[in-house]
RNA sequence: GCGGGUGUAGUUCAAUGGUAGAACUCCAGCCUUCCAAGCUGAUAACGUGGGUCCGAUUCCCAUCACCCGCUCCA
């Protein structure tokens, strides 16, 4: 919708129950969004969605789901511990921010990224490095920002028992890489697919759910011999692709952006953003990276335990290359509401707000409407109870029958059930589909079939 | 973290140095036999903490949160 702005979108998701503002009574805590009623639901089916497509039907892959706490060895091996982490410093003069081993870099220095911060800013000092936007040689001190949280395990906070929360779902994947093949018995090519929660201490959150600290992720880790691994890395961008369609994303809101080669990291060979078309601009939504066999090497080296994988056929012995397809459920739970809401001016000059979202997906997938209160309530709720044991339902009696329907539509219910005196007498319903606006009477018994055939994803 | 802006019912907005009005929403009732109709009624707010003042929602300070920029972004 071209006129949707973030702030609508927040405030829609706070008045209908999808998204509000963490710990709110307490004056809130800065980027934690809570999940209310229906945008736990929405979140959910999400997940299930990505499961389904990414696990279930894919018959290559397998899923998992691993500790948020690692050793802390895991993190040194994955880098995470030494490049999640920088030395900033902000130019007083212009009130820039830069990262000061950069700027010690920058002046011909190799490896400053091994100077302390002391080192660094008595370098800078020293050698009146300037600022390079303005010039002037006035730095305040240097703040580390690490990008991992902390915290401590066991009672005491004794330092050599600091722990971490993962930035990433991905090296529970790597680490169990061994443990899942032989379990399952698997042959390269394979998959292992986990959603779960991660955390990251972003220096610039923002954009409503877009960019927070605590967040959701769903990835695969596609294990391939070496030298097939671009096939894999094209077959995925289209599956992912077509994934994001197949829920009913507008293709003109997505695109694909190939990283240059600078912009690669050094143990990637290829990687491409899928990006959506966000109310603020175009946003990452999705990165599939070719790693190369970057990882599971890692791994093996601090681990000292050998991830090479023998072939069977071929008894060639190799680490596997890994394909990552991994996507933020926050950063797709936004897309999907943003590209699925739609404000509609009727012939009256009424304004209909619907959020077209596909039934899969859809927090509530049925409404029980009487048609009048007096009349059909009664029938109306012994419907409601029927269904509630199949679908997610909702029934409402208040207001006149256009009122609920708009209810309806603004939370993205896609079929209204009415009850009115043909229920009684001939047991039929009207079921109203929420984007053709189209009603068809169904005999009640058929009711149940209707509605799972539409849902399907 | 820095610079700028903003904080008043669930939402969107008013007014005011003497503690606040409305619209929509929501709830109850009436009415209503298929797309936000109408009527009646009810609930509901000055982000938080200090300061100045006889008195602060209003002025000042701090803090918290949000928005826009900057820095960062596996």
């Amino acid at each position: 919708m071209e006129n949707l702005t973030m702030d609508k979108m927040v405030n829609l998701c706070k008045q209908y129950g999808f998204i509000f503002q963490g710990s709110e009574i307490y004056d809130g805590l800065a980027n934690t969004w809570d999940y209310g009623p229906l945008g736990a639901e929405l979140k959910n089916n999400v997940k299930k969605a990505w499961l389904k497509k990414f696990v279930q039907e894919d018959p290559n892959n397998v899923g998992l789901d691993s500790a948020i706490l690692m050793n802390p060895r895991v993190w040194e091996a994955s880098g995470h511990l030494s490049t999640f982490s920088d030395p900033l410093i902000d130019c007083k003069a212009c009130k820039t921010r830069h990262r000061a081993d950069k700027l010690v870099e920058d002046s011909g220095v190799e490896n400053a990224g091994a100077m302390s911060n002391d080192e660094l800013v008595s370098y800078i000092k020293s050698h009146h490095l300037t600022c390079p936007k303005c010039g002037k040689s006035d730095f305040t001190d240097i703040r580390q920002f690490n990008l991992m949280f902390k915290t401590f395990q066991g009672v005491t906070e004794d330092s050599k028992s600091t722990i971490y929360l993962r930035p990433e779902t991905a090296q529970g994947i790597f680490t169990n890489f061994l443990n899942v093949q032989r379990s399952m018995r698997l042959k390269i090519p394979f998959g292992i697919g986990q959603v779960g929660k991660s955390f990251r201490n972003e220096i610039t959150p923002g954009n409503f759910i877009f960019r927070v600290r605590e967040f959701e992720q769903m990835e695969l880790e596609f294990f391939c011999k070496p030298g097939t691994e671009l096939e894999w890395f094209k077959h995925y961008k289209e599956y992912a692709l077509n994934f994001l369609i197949s829920l009913g994303i507008k293709k003109d809101n997505l695109r694909l952006r190939d990283h240059s080669k600078e912009e690669l990291c050094f143990y990637s060979n290829a990687t491409t953003d899928i990006e959506y078309k966000f109310p603020f601009g175009w946003g990452e939504l999705w990165g599939i990276a070719s790693r190369t066999d970057y990882d599971l090497k890692q791994h093996e080296k601090f681990s000292g335990t050998n991830m090479s994988y023998l072939d069977p056929d071929t008894n060639e012995k190799y680490i596997p290359y890994v394909i990552e397809p991994s996507l933020g459920v926050e950063r797709l739970v936004l897309t999907i509401l943003c590209d699925s809401y739609h404000a509609h001016t009727l012939e009256d000059g009424t304004v209909r707000e619907v959020l077209s979202l596909h039934p899969y997906l859809a927090p509530y997938k049925v409404a029980v409407l009487p048609l009048v209160k007096k009349f059909h309530s009664e029938k109306a709720q012994e419907l409601y109870r029927k269904l509630s044991s199949k679908f997610m339902t909702t029934y409402d009696e208040s207001g006149n029958i256009g009122k609920r329907y708009r209810r309806e539509d603004i939370i993205g219910t896609p079929f209204c059930v009415t009850v009115d005196d043909d229920t009684i007498n001939n047991n039929t319903v009207t079921v109203r589909n929420r984007d053709t606006m189209e009603q068809e009477v169904i005999n009640i018994d058929e009711l149940e079939d209707y509605i799972s055939k539409l849902i399907q994803f």
